[in-house]
DNA sequence: TCGGTTATGTTAAGTCGGCT
DNA sequence: AGCCGACTTAACATAACCGA
């Protein structure tokens, strides 16, 4: 008798999968095997009584069954007496890891399906059960007359009450009948008002699927909408209790939603589940509708597609590539032709097919810093540039190279830095104190964001009371903090769409924490950072790189503007040395020459783009 | 007035990048 | 390489809002 080949080979695999093979013995696997513990599920389940029962099988069972060949290689030092057999004490704590093992297995399998199972931290949870208690105090105190709200667990208990009732009254007499069919009651009722609960959902939960792909149907891919609408499966949904789950028909994602005491009777919050719906459409949901874009169109509108001519995936090597591929980079037959991909925006002075190496002005001068300028077109320098790309995909340096290396490169005594520049920052600070017209505008220019119209408007809406209307920036933050104050709950709060909007403008220009530090010493006067991040995500995103003509030309004619602009570059940074990403086919760390004239890097390609009217 | 929706804040869990 | 803080994303939870 020999194991079963299948389900020995699935315990090999097990162990493999916890690294115990080298240790395992050949025996206990055999005995798992004949005895059906093969299975992570089966071994999760092994309890200390089941190992006696191991033994027994072996000492009784086995040796009836074995050859004498398998005899000796199963039961080794036990041969003689297999009546004696027992797990020995090491291999025994090896038993003990793998079934423990296959426990954590089993445990972190169920918690990734099921979301009642996310861990969460102590305090949350003990936080979120006594909101869930405090809620249902707070109902009751609010509505203390209103009718009793059976939810399906408390219409459990009490049909279970009633049921005890009837027992005890029924007791003495022959009543098994009786039960029988109160228990019966019992069940059915339970499942009529699940059945009725899941319905429920399920129309409100399709309902709102419908009409959000409706609204979408208006303004973006008709035929795209209509599919979806059409092979939208019904969602499956399960209750439990005052908790039901409902299924993403898209990613399979099971929502929670609440249930809530209502004034008369239950009703369920879907916000989740809709929420979730919505993240499926986060990119057909911008605010600007008709910018959409496919994934092509959105390639042709980055920069990258004036740089190069093959698309980006073909394009995108891993770093072990960068070593081998380095010299190809250069050549001209990588770096093509790319093209105006906006029918009326015309570019001036683009050179089309100018490989990369050949955009670097070769008499270009070192300035007067320790920026490297290369001259791509000498042999010299394009092995100097292969090392730089050969240096990107060799390991991190130690430690002490690095502290070489930094040696070398200790900073030319000459080299501007930061700090050099407070000396103008003060300078011109003392000059707007010293001139009143310039002191008032600066003082200001929060303020007048706010005696706009429009603003105004907004402003008076939100503090319903037209004789107390903030007259600047700070007193709108007082009143929404006082405003936010009366209510109970902080996620009560609520603030003026256009508060909001310079929130987000203070957010972007002064950073994550300095807006954390306004909103930790203006409690409810400003919205949280996920608010404003919220209201962020409403606007059209631009991608790194991406040239938004049709957005630029739309700002400069809703403000007569005339169309002509200057292109800069943001995100300059220092770095050590060149760099090559394969990812984007972008060289880092090159500098062009400066103009004389304007002070900006001189790129020969796009010079000046006009706009055509 | 009811019941679903919306706006808001909190939190978990993951990624990224700088520093040592 | 590993630690750690900043940042991102989306779920979770709550109360006010609003249309029928």
């Amino acid at each position: 008798m020999a194991p079963r080949p299948e389900d020995r080979h699935k315990l090999v695999e097990l162990l493999n999968e916890f690294k115990m093979e080298n240790y395992f013995p050949n025996y206990l696997i055999d005995l798992l095997t004949y005895t059906g513990y093969s299975s992570c599920e089966a071994l999760s389940l092994f309890e200390e009584t089941d190992r006696n029962k191991l033994e027994e099988f072996a000492q009784q069972t086995l040796p009836e069954l074995l050859s004498n060949d398998e005899k000796e290689n199963f039961y080794g030092v036990f041969l003689k007496k297999t009546a004696i057999f027992r797990i020995v004490e090491g291999d025994k704590k090896a038993l003990d890891k793998l079934v423990s093992n296959c426990r954590k297995k089993i445990k972190n399998f169920h918690s990734a399906l099921d979301t009642q199972d996310r861990p969460l931290q102590g305090k949350s949870r003990g936080k979120s059960l006594k909101r869930s208690v405090a809620r249902s105090v707070a109902c009751k105190e609010r509505y203390p007359d209103s009718i009793e709200v059976i939810s399906v667990a408390k219409k459990r208990k009490q049909l279970n009450e009633v049921n005890e009732a009837a027992l005890i009254e029924n007791e003495g007499q022959s009543c098994s009948q009786h039960n029988s069919e109160a228990n019966e009651t019992t069940d059915e009722t339970i499942e009529e008002v699940k059945r009725i609960s899941e319905e429920h959902i399920c129309n409100i939960v399709k309902k709102y699927q419908i009409a959000f792909l409706k609204q979408l149907k208006n303004v973006n891919n008709k035929e795209e909408i209509e599919t979806e609408i059409e092979t939208m499966k019904t969602p499956r949904v399960e209750v439990r209790d005052d908790i039901a789950y409902v299924l993403c028909h898209i990613c399979g994602f099971k929502s929670k939603a609440y249930c809530v005491l209502g004034r008369y009777k239950q009703r369920w919050v879907l916000s989740n589940v809709n929420r979730h719906f919505k993240t499926h459409f986060k990119n057909l949901n911008a605010t600007n509708k008709s910018k959409i874009l496919t994934t092509d169109c959105e390639k042709k509108r980055t920069i990258y597609s004036y740089f190069s001519a093959k698309p980006l995936n073909e394009n995108k090597k891993s770093a072990s590539d960068c070593n081998n591929s380095s010299s190809d980079l250069l050549s001209s037959d990588n770096i093509g032709t790319g093209g105006s991909t906006e029918e009326e925006i015309q570019i001036n002075n683009l050179e089309p097919a100018a490989p990369l190496a050949q955009n670097i002005d070769p008499a270009l001068e070192i300035p007067n810093n320790n920026l490297e300028v290369v001259d791509l077109t000498s042999t010299s320098q394009a092995e100097y540039v292969q090392e730089n790309l050969r240096q990107c995909s060799q390991p991190r340096r130690s430690r002490a190279t690095k502290a070489c290396k930094s040696r070398e490169m200790q900073l030319d005594i000459n080299q501007l830095k930061m700090t050099d520049y407070f000396d103008i920052c003060e300078k011109i600070k003392c000059q707007i104190q010293e001139c009143p017209s310039l002191k008032t505008e600066f003082t200001l220019s929060a303020n007048l964001f706010f005696q706009q119209k429009n603003l105004r408007k907004n402003i008076d809406e939100f503090t319903d009371s037209k004789k107390n209307t903030p007259s600047d920036f700070f007193d709108a933050i007082k009143m929404a903090a006082s405003k936010n104050s009366d209510v109970k709950a902080p996620s009560a709060n609520r603030y003026p769409h256009d508060l909001k909007k310079l929130c987000l403008y203070l957010f972007l220009i002064s950073g994550r924490l300095a807006y954390q530090t306004l909103v930790a010493n203006i409690p409810r006067g400003l919205p949280s950072i996920s608010t404003v991040l919220r209201s962020l995500s409403g606007y059209y995103k631009f991608s790194e790189g991406e040239v938004a003509m049709s957005e630029l030309k739309d700002y400069l004619n809703q403000r007569n503007y005339p169309l002509h602009v200057f292109i800069s570059e943001d995100q300059t940074a220092i770095v050590r040395r060149p760099r090559y990403n394969p990812a984007t086919n972008q060289l880092i760390g090159y500098v062009f020459k400066k103009s004389q004239r304007t002070g900006f890097p001189k790129a020969p390609k796009m010079k000046s783009i006009v706009l055509q009217t």
